[in-house]
DNA sequence: GCGTCCAGGTCTACC
DNA sequence: GGTAGACCTGGACGC
């Protein structure tokens, strides 16, 4: 097995530790370790090599991507590995309009000083809409379940256990009969098949979506043609390409928001837009973080 | 070990 | 536009 390492620069004040634990971390083909603060993932590079990257924290404001592959690495192997980890940590997305936005607010001070707001993505919008849908209707055991059994069963293989995520081809390819009993993704299996065969016969270009110069509002109509994805899907999807102007509202949401803000009572969804609208452009955001505080603040303690 | 109940979003049909 | 029921899996629970 060939190692090669990538350093990567840090923007200042990002809070890697924090980031890396963020819930997509947990779904393979990313694994995290949590005694080493490494996160690592398999990928399939665009020359056909498979590698896994590991990153770790470096020196000075970095983090180091320990690269290993059973081939020979070049330079635009490591740079294109270099960009992928750009993407997945948020390298490019700017953060302080939120804080200055925050800095109005007291009871958000805490979020400028843990460097919160970023959370890991996936490498393509593609593997990020699967996962999405993946989550809907499921307990996150589920979800794991279902996204292991899908890199498993369509992925690249790495080496043991070790599986890149399927391409949009690989998904194509396979039948739902395969989805529903090996993958276990139940009736989300057609939604799933059809996504892939949209994408590969150009019906579809989620990819488009990262750069899209609609609104939030006419991207998010444009997601909800996509079968399987609905509001929360289409909100939650809007949020990992960083667009923050719409609350993903999943049942934990709603539970979180009644015990903080409303003495345990359900509120209704609209109440809980109304009690986020003065973050404009950032409510969305602003919601996870309201709702994750506790966990944050432990996790950088 | 088996059966039942429940949680988790989206789709479709219907009003 | 709003609502009810079906969809499917896995965990919790009782027997």
């Amino acid at each position: 097995m060939n190692l090669k390492r990538v350093r990567l620069d840090l923007p200042e004040g990002y809070n890697y530790g924090l980031s890396i634990f963020s819930g997509w971390s947990q779904l393979v083909p990313f694994a995290i370790d949590a005694e080493n603060r490494a996160l690592s993932r398999v990928q399939v590079l665009s020359s056909g090599k498979i590698v896994r990257a590991t990153t770790r924290e470096g020196d000075g404001g970095a983090v180091t991507i320990d690269v290993e592959c059973g081939f020979e690495l070049d330079i635009e192997d490591l740079e294109e590995v270099r960009g992928v980890f750009e993407i997945i940590l948020r390298l490019n997305d700017d953060f302080s309009p939120l804080y200055d936005l925050l800095a109005r607010y007291p009871e958000f001070s805490w979020v400028e000083e843990a460097g919160a707001g970023r959370s890991i993505r996936c490498p393509t919008v593609f593997e990020d809409v699967v996962k999405t849908i993946c989550t809907t209707n499921a307990s996150w055991g589920l979800t794991k379940g279902i996204v292991r059994r899908l890199c498993e069963r369509l992925g690249e293989h790495f080496s043991g256990e070790l599986h890149a995520f399927p391409t949009p081809e690989a998904l194509a390819s396979t039948t739902e009969d395969i989805l529903r009993a090996e993958v276990k993704s139940g009736y989300r299996s057609p939604f799933l098949l059809e996504l892939g065969r949209s994408v590969v016969g150009g019906d579809l270009d989620v990819e488009s979506w990262r750069g899209s110069p609609f609104d939030s509002a006419a991207l998010k109509k444009e997601m909800l043609v996509v079968k399987g994805v609905g509001d929360y899907a289409a909100n939650n999807i809007l949020h990992l390409l960083g667009r923050h102007d719409f609350l993903a509202l999943d049942s934990w949401m709603r539970k979180r928001y009644a015990e903080l803000h409303n003495d345990g009572e359900p509120a209704s969804d609209r109440e809980i837009e109304d009690h986020y609208a003065p973050f404009g452009e950032w409510r969305g955001l602003v919601m996870n973080l309201d709702m994750s505080k506790e966990y944050i603040l432990k996790r950088i303690q």
